[in-house]
RNA sequence: CGGGGCGUAGCGCAGUUUGGUUAGCGCGCUUGGUUCGGGACCAAGAGGUCGGUGGUUCGAAUCCACUCGCCCCGACCA
């Protein structure tokens, strides 16, 4: 491509509304703009990345047997019925209305489609196993779009399903995806962990996810740095650290006018916040739970969800208030009139802790919680913090930000029983199909890449799915016009995907620009180099720079750039 | 949904508090010339429903009401 032609509308000054790195330099760059909150357009550089991206994952589930199809984004009610999200999925998913007034939605997943495609046409073992995948646009009313093409409404997503006869097959697709999943990340230059993870709407039984760590991330994962332990915050099980000594070696009843909040407590009795115990009051319309959870703890929703049950939530204000006849801030476990007191594990054994006293304006302190409260059972409820131990070697755990690029679910009967996807097996019987369900978020690849790679003069693109492989800057296009269209018709021919800056402008500004879009390569043309018989390569990763004697450069730069490729792919 | 911020030329912004004649600046764009290894210089130009609607006023970018859109934090989320 002749940069001259080219549409590719770089942003000289940093756009307002965009603070995240990847959202910043993306608009910047010339990759992306956007629509509308959460809606982005393509531009032809971002669009050439995607393709890449997207080559390189039809490639890796081809290798795995997958086959790839496309399935309709305008979805009809009946199917989402079936499998109870027509409900499930609320305000997320965007409904419209046919011209004879049916129920329609733009589909946020298809696993829906997917078994309804599945139970009319796989009907025997022998049918099985199958994987289908597409790449395709999906759509999510997401509450609040963020940075850029992080969390967007309408994005291009690769899933896959597979279905298979037997438990033991399910397992054996999931680690196929697995493999492949690692294979495309890898591929596409990324650094990423694997955690387990929870399987949240979409079911299942075991789920992981593939993440990258970034400041900009919106997910919190606890790692530990000695042994590799990983899990999302969401479901990572760990010891917490102790709490320190407490001063308070006598329980009694003390005056603390105005004081509610852990923060408040800590501040007024000059105490730690791990010696603090709240007392969170749910129920689920009947019964009353009293929740008990230290003071620098946060109770896990979903954790919390396992142990009580689903309809379980937590009380109001105003609900405490009628019930109890003080305000939430004064709430304890002595005393209580409740159906059950459950307690996070991280209390177990604690000593000299300030809890609510059932009265307003008192705490007690110095309290004993295993002797001095009529605890029902201890569940682990809360979610892990920094410092809690590892659940494998006991050292520190770390929490760090990190963004998901992809999640694999094994499904199980979630979907053919609630659909009816049924096939005969060997002996006769009717078997639901065991299915499993396999995502990645082809445009967050890229906002990942950015993360991971840039700089303050902009991006660096892993080769793999970097808009171009090269970029020709030619200092002065009037003097070496020809040499320069020998190399760039060379580098075309040997494979190397190349744009040639032809444009009548400054060096300067031509290697600004090629800094901010992140070409991993540049191939310098000066009327000086060239009277020498060179031309010289630069490198963006690293700043290096090398010349090379022009009669074998084409030759030369194809090997480099072979060599990088596969380097990318580890 | 709660909190905060923003909307003026293609982009980035000033002007709004305290209403006043022709709405400015930088970049970009057009034409001509000079330059050519890190976002060049000179000259001449073009480009605006001041997000929208309604109101107050002799007069509104500026004041008032309503409204639309965008960003950030939180809640939420696969």
């Amino acid at each position: 491509m002749k940069w001259s032609k080219a549409f590719i509308p770089t942003l000289k000054e940093d756009p307002k509304e965009a603070e995240t790195p990847s959202h910043r330099l993306l608009l910047r760059a010339g990759f992306v703009r956007q629509h509308q909150s959460g809606v982005y357009i393509f531009l032809p550089l971002g669009w050439r990345s995607m393709l890449k991206v997207m080559q390189i994952i039809r490639e890796e589930m081809d290798a795995i047997g997958a086959q790839e199809m496309m399935l309709p984004a305008l979805t009809s009610a009946k199917l989402w019925e079936e499998s109870g999200r027509w409900e499930a999925f609320g305000d997320d998913m965007f409904r419209l209305k046919d011209r004879k007034d049916h129920d329609m939605a733009l589909a946020p997943t298809h696993e829906e489609v997917m078994t309804d495609l599945a139970r009319v046409y796989l009907r025997s073992y022998r049918d099985l196993p199958q994987i289908w995948y597409q790449m395709q646009t999906k759509f999510r009313d997401e509450p609040r779009p963020r940075a850029g093409i992080l969390r967007v409404r309408e994005f291009i997503m690769k899933d896959s399903y597979s279905f298979d006869a037997t438990w033991e097959g399910l397992d054996h697709s999931y680690e196929l995806h697995r493999k492949a999943y690692k294979k495309i990340f890898d591929r596409c230059g990324l650094k990423y962990t694997i955690v387990k993870a929870s399987s949240g709407l979409m079911g299942g039984s075991q789920s992981e996810e593939f993440m990258v760590v970034a400041p900009s991330g919106e997910d919190r994962l606890a790692i530990c740095e000695e042994c590799g332990y990983s899990a999302n915050v969401e479901v990572a099980q760990a010891e917490a650290s102790a709490p320190p000594e407490s001063p308070f070696k006598k329980r009694e009843k003390v005056y603390t006018p105005d004081v509610r909040s852990v923060e408040e407590v800590s501040a007024f009795l000059n105490v730690s916040p791990a010696l603090i115990v709240k007392s969170l009051l749910y129920t689920d319309g009947e019964k009353w739970i009293l929740v008990m959870i230290r003071g620098d703890h946060e109770v896990n929703d979903a954790k919390l969800a396992k142990a009580l049950g689903p309809d379980v939530r937590m009380a109001s204000p105003d609900e405490v208030m009628d019930r109890f006849g003080m305000p939430v801030g004064f709430v304890g476990p002595i005393g209580i009139e409740v159906d059950e007191i459950i307690a996070d594990k991280a209390l177990k054994g604690m000593k000299g802790a300030v809890v609510g006293a059932n009265e307003e304006e008192h705490h007690i302190v110095g309290v004993d919680i295993e002797n001095d409260v009529k605890i029902d059972r201890f569940e682990d409820i809360r979610t892990v913090v920094e410092g809690d131990r590892c659940p494998n070697c006991g050292a520190p755990l770390k929490v760090v930000n990190a963004i998901e690029i992809g999640h694999i679910f094994k499904l199980g009967t979630k979907y053919s029983e609630s659909m009816g996807a049924y096939f005969t097996d060997k002996d006769g019987s009717r078997k639901p199909i065991i299915m499993g369900s396999y995502g990645i978020g082809v445009g967050r690849i890229l906002a990942v890449a950015v993360e991971t790679y840039h700089d303050e003069n902009g991006i660096s693109w892993p080769i793999t799915i970097a808009p171009y492989e090269i970029d020709i800057i030619e200092i002065d296009p009037r003097k070496t016009a020809d040499v320069t269209e020998k190399l760039y018709s060379g580098l075309l021919n040997a494979g190397v995907d190349t744009i040639w800056d032809d444009r009548e402008a400054t060096a300067g500004f031509k290697f600004k620009d090629a800094d901010l879009i992140g070409y991993p390569l540049r191939l310098v043309v000066s009327p000086r180099k060239v009277k020498e018989g060179v031309v010289e390569l630069q490198f963006r990763r690293d700043g290096s720079r090398t010349d090379i004697p022009i009669d074998s450069a084409v030759e030369k730069i194809a090997e480099i750039v072979s060599e990088m490729r596969e380097k990318a792919s580890r």
